[in-house]
RNA sequence: GGCCCCAUCGUCUAGCGGUUAGGACACCGGCCUCUCACGUCGGUAACACGGGUUCAAUUCCCGUUGGGGUCGCCA
C-alpha cells in the first residue's frame, strides 16, 4: 500500500513554525516513499477560520517549497479537500453511526452544559466535566436542534503504537461521549478529521504531540466505522526558551515573518528538520539529503526549544554555501530586500557581480542587502561617528595619493589594484592599516565592510575615485 | 486534580550494557587579518534523584522529583 499523509491547518491565522514542521516531517515521509502529501483545510471553527489565512497558509507552503500532491488549487480524487464543502459526507457518516447505535442525538443545549460544568468547577475546580449522557436513553425525537454524540465505551482501553512513542495505552474511562456533529451540522475536529482520513486513505497520521489525547477516540472512531487505522506519530512539542508554548510574544513565529527576515526556505526547513530529529552528527542539510535521510526511527520524544540563535546560524550556512544555494537563486532572493530598501540603479548582472564580496559574511538576504547597499547608493550613506574618527585631515593627503594610485592602475582587477596599492605603500614605507580605514569609511561609509581591494574593484575607477575625491579635498576638521 | 507523555552540556542533539560521554549553536581564549566576517586551533559545560537487574549501567525495570500536553457544540 502506498503511503498517504496529510497535512490539515485551520486556516486561523498565520502558518505557524511548528505547524511547519509538522507539515515537513509528513512532507518528507511522503517524499521519501513515494507516497502522497494531501494538504486538507480544516475551516470548520466558522469563528476563527478566514479566507485569507487559507491563502497565507497556501502561499507559505508554496515559498517553502512544500508541494501537495492532493488538496486546494490542485485537486485529487479524494476532493473537495476543504472540510466546509464536505458537509454532507458528515452528515452521512454521523446518521449510519446513530442508525447503527454507535452513536445518539442529544438535545442538551449548549448552555444547560455549561451550566453544569461551571456548577461542577464552582465545587471543585480541578474535576473533569463528564457529559452525563442524559439524552442517551431518550427516545422520543422532539423538533429541537441536537448534537450528535458518541456513544464511548465505558470500560477497557485503546492502545497503539506510536512511530515515535512506542505503545501508548489510554483507559476508555478517560473518554466521555464526545460531540461528533454540532447543531448546525459541522462536525468537530475529532470526527471530520477521521472521516476525511478514512476517506482520503491516509495511512500515517503524523501531527503534534498536542493531538495524542486524540488519538485514542479518533481510534474509536476508525473501530465504529470498521475501517483501518492508520499509523500514527506523535511529534515532541516546540517550546519557547522559557518552556512556555510557542507564542508571538516570543519573537518571530510565523513563516512569513522569517520569509520578510530573509531567510532561505530550505533553512527554515533544515533547522525545523532537526528539531526532534536527527542524522548522527549531521546539522546541514540540503532538500535531497532531507528526504533521503529522513525516518521515525530517530525523532526525539521529549520536547524541544527553539533556539533562534542557532536557526540564524543554519541560515547563514545556507547562505554562505553554493550547494545549498546556488548564485542565481541568492539573487533572485536578494534582488526584492535590495528593491525594498529603495537601493537605486539595481541591475541583476552587477548584484550578480558584487555577491562574492559578501557571501561569505551575510546572514540572512536582509542583512545581504544591507551590506550590498553602498555598491549601488551614491553617494553612500555615511556613518557620521565612522566619518569623524577616520576622515579627519590626517587621512586627506593620504587618500589623495590612493586617487592618483588608482588612476594609475591599468586592468581593472582586484590583484592589480592590489599590486598598485602594495607598491605604493611600499614607496611610502606605509602599511595597509594606515589607509584601509579612511579608505574604508570614504568608500562605503562605513567602517565595516568586504576587503578594500574588492570595494575598489567593485565601485569601479570612477565612482572609487569620486567617493575618495571629496573627504580628501574637504577633511572634516577635528 | 484525572488521563497521557517526557527527562544527556545554557540550547538542538549522538549514544541503543563496557566510550577520556561525541557533534552543532551559543559563550570564552589563540591564530589568520586592512575592518567586519569567513576559516582554523583550543577551552568552559551534561547523563535530575533513589532503588533495583547485571560482572558492568547514561543505556533495562520500578519509584521520587521536575517538566509538558489535554480535559469545549476550538483545532
Amino acid at each position: 500500500m502506498t503511503t498517504r499523509v496529510r497535512f490539515a491547518p485551520s486556516p486561523t491565522g498565520y502558518l505557524h513554525i511548528g505547524g511547519v514542521r509538522t507539515a515537513l516531517f509528513n512532507w518528507l515521509w511522503a517524499r521519501k516513499t513515494g507516497g502522497a502529501f494531501v494538504l486538507r483545510i480544516e475551516d470548520t471553527d466558522q469563528e476563527r477560520s478566514t479566507a485569507e489565512s487559507v491563502r497565507v497558509i497556501l502561499d507559505s507552503l508554496s515559498w517553502l517549497g512544500l508541494d501537495w500532491d492532493e488538496g486546494p488549487g490542485k485537486g485529487g480524487p479524494f476532493g473537495p479537500y476543504t472540510q466546509m464543502e464536505r458537509l454532507g459526507l458528515y452528515k452521512e457518516w454521523a446518521e449510519r453511526l446513530v442508525r447503527e447505535g454507535k452513536a445518539y442525538r442529544c438535545y442538551c443545549t449548549k448552555e444547560e452544559l455549561e451550566e453544569q460544568r461551571a456548577l461542577l468547577k464552582a465545587r471543585d475546580p480541578k474535576a473533569t466535566f463528564r457529559y452525563p449522557r442524559t439524552c442517551l436513553k431518550r427516545t422520543d425525537q422532539p423538533d429541537l436542534p441536537f448534537v450528535v454524540r458518541f456513544k464511548s465505551p465505558d470500560a477497557g482501553s485503546i492502545s497503539y503504537r506510536d512511530k515515535v512513542f512506542g505503545l501508548v495505552t489510554t483507559p476508555n474511562a478517560a473518554q466521555q461521549d464526545f460531540v461528533l456533529l454540532r447543531s448546525d451540522g459541522v462536525p468537530l475536529y475529532n470526527f471530520g478529521a477521521v472521516v476525511d482520513d478514512i476517506q482520503m486513505g491516509i495511512t500515517l497520521v503524523a501531527r503534534g504531540r498536542d493531538h495524542m489525547v486524540n488519538t485514542p477516540p479518533q481510534i474509536m472512531l476508525y473501530e465504529a466505522f470498521d475501517a483501518k487505522i492508520p499509523d500514527f506519530a506523535h511529534l515532541p512539542m516546540m517550546l519557547a526558551q522559557s518552556g512556555e508554548k510557542l507564542s508571538k510574544r516570543h519573537g518571530a513565529v510565523s513563516v512569513g515573518e522569517y520569509q520578510a527576515q530573509g531567510y532561505s526556505p530550505r533553512a527554515v526547513l533544515n533547522y525545523l528538520a532537526r528539531f526532534g530529529w536527527s542524522h548522527g552528527d549531521q546539522e546541514v542539510f540540503s532538500l535531497d539529503e532531507l528526504v533521503a535521510a529522513f525516518d521515525w526511527e530517530h525523532c526525539n520524544k521529549s520536547d524541544g526549544k527553539f533556539d533562534a540563535k542557532k536557526f540564524l546560524a543554519i541560515n547563514h550556512e545556507h547562505l554562505k554555501t553554493p550547494r545549498l544555494t546556488g548564485e542565481d537563486e541568492y539573487v533572485d532572493r536578494l534582488l526584492p530586500f535590495l528593491a525594498a530598501r529603495g537601493v537605486p540603479g539595481l541591475v541583476r548582472e552587477r548584484v550578480l557581480h558584487v555577491l562574492p564580496l559578501i557571501r561569505e559574511r551575510a546572514t540572512t538576504f536582509v542583512d545581504a542587502a544591507d551590506r550590498l547597499d553602498f555598491v549601488f547608493r551614491d553617494p553612500p550613506v555615511v556613518d557620521p561617528a565612522a566619518a569623524a574618527k577616520f576622515l579627519g585631515p590626517a587621512s586627506a593627503p593620504l587618500l589623495r595619493e590612493l586617487i592618483e594610485v588608482l588612476r594609475g592602475v591599468e586592468l581593472w582587477t582586484v590583484q592589480a589594484i592590489e599590486a598598485r596599492v602594495q607598491a605604493w605603500l611600499e614607496d611610502k614605507k606605509l602599511q595597509i592599516k594606515d589607509v584601509a580605514q579612511p579608505a574604508r569609511v570614504a568608500l562605503t561609509g562605513r567602517t565595516a565592510s568586504p576587503g578594500l581591494y574588492e570595494v575598489i574593484e567593485a565601485l569601479g575607477r570612477d565612482r572609487a575615485i569620486a567617493r575618495l575625491t571629496s573627504p580628501a579635498a574637504s577633511p572634516t576638521s577635528p
